[in-house]
DNA sequence: TAGTGGTCTAGACCACACT
DNA sequence: GTGTGGTCTAGACCACTAG
């Protein structure tokens, strides 16, 4: 019948990497297999995913299948659905996070100045023994070391110490920075699956309180994020602002409660 | 047909108070109507729900409707399914945040020194206008406001300082708090459906360092965190700790992929 | 107007866990 | 064994909207 075909067919598709032995259902096969082809680029932001109809031929399943696989990725993010036009792949996201990933432009507004940045320091590097626990990829691959002062007027708000995987982002090599941060640069062009931050308070310490013209041992929030597109490392960055320039705010449901709402 | 006496059915539950305009679907209503009797008590924690087969009579519909609820409730962490067994609903979930709800007597232990906390505050207060912004209740509403210090051996590692809503959690006027903290009290009691935290850095102010044991002015992580349940606010409170004593770790995706990929 | 996604049905088969 | 949840099918009707 046509499951066998389906079945088939989706064996040989290159299914998630992970070479875990639960054998997955038809519907999880299929978001894997779509998945991929949004993350690695085979199905750029914009493009027209296939129709309903067309994804239930190409995969030899039921219309509800496919359409629960879509479901999800649009809950997901990955993807919008519009009635009449189809379903498209979504530009990367930056909003999606319910601890979001800052717009710092939009801080600076908020300080009250106009916003500028400067790149203060740049570099190329191999990843050293000290940087793995950053960035955990090979030793000896190559990265990016930035740094970079965000301004809310003549008042530095914000240090960022970045170090970007090369592997990952190579073309971040020649990239100057000029018009947008690392960050923004960053966000608009690459996809992030998974994302981890450390967020403490600290004192200061001398070079720290140069970059940002406050006084010595004085309290920051430091947020540490590192970021990756599915299991690749992608960017580690130290956020390190000034105590009264910066609070975080996250409101969530214990779980997906509100996206279950909405579904 | 059956979809009418549904709909019948369906329209006299007691759905959410939120006066939308918009019409839910039937599995919307469903599920508004299956949580809220969890939410509200009527179903505590492991009371067994009805089986698919009774709910799909109860409500006229199909299974694969009342499938979908509890797919979404499980998910959501309200229900634990069993095959052969049922469907049952979870104790209150301190663990299926994403920025989770901390355990503190964890945080001492990983500190080093034996857990021990003490009530160094105590009154039944009606809300004032000041503290309104802190718990959008009523003005004159009754509140409970506590000081809790927590320590890891003889060092004083976070001062609590919270507001529990009486009219929410009537039982906490009489609780010593003796055997648990105000905090464990109220996530082992309450189930909560949606929280919001801001996290900045301070200098310890005099007060805070005397209870802390610190230097004034050293810095300090701050939560403030506030907790309802369905859209009742239930407490607020505030956490300080001395900027070596804590760490935020989340990690996440950038929405529900990993959820996704679970279902 | 025509075609898309959104929803729902009434079946079915299966794996699993409780008895 | 037996009944539960987990999954999938092959239809159907509807609302919305792009062309």
């Amino acid at each position: 019948m046509m499951e066998e075909a389906a079945s088939r067919r989706i064996a040989n598709m290159r299914v998630a990497a992970s070479a875990e032995r639960a054998p997955l259902s038809l519907h999880q096969r299929i978001l894997a297999d779509i998945e991929a082809r949004i993350l690695s680029g085979e199905w750029p932001p914009g493009y027209r995913v296939p129709f309903e109809h067309e994804l239930t031929a190409q995969y030899g399943c039921s219309r509800m299948t496919v359409s629960k696989v879509l479901t999800q990725l649009a809950k997901a993010g990955l993807v919008a659905r519009r009635r009449k036009a189809g379903t498209f792949v979504t530009r990367p996201h930056s909003q999606a996070a319910l601890l979001e990933i800052h717009d710092i432009k939009a801080e600076a507004a908020a300080l009250g100045g106009p916003y500028r940045f400067e790149i203060a320091g740049r570099r190329k590097c191999k990843i050293t023994r000290a940087d793995r626990e950053r960035l955990e990829v090979p030793a000896s691959t190559s990265a990016l070391e930035l740094t970079c002062r965000h301004f809310a007027g003549a008042q530095p708000f914000c240090l960022e110490e970045r170090l970007i995987n090369l592997t990952a982002v190579p073309e971040a090599e020649n990239e100057p920075f000029s018009e947008l941060s690392p960050g923004a640069w960053l966000v608009q062009r690459v996809p992030w699956t998974a994302a981890e931050h450390k967020i403490r308070a600290t004192g200061a310490d001398q070079r720290t309180a140069a970059a940002l013209a406050i006084v010595e041992g004085s309290p920051c929030l430091v947020i540490e994020r590192r970021t990756w597109r599915a299991i690749e490392p992608v960017t580690f960055v130290k956020l390190t602002y000034p105590a009264a320039a910066h609070e975080l705010v996250a409101r969530f449901a214990p779980s997906q409660m509100q996206e279950a709402r909405r579904g």
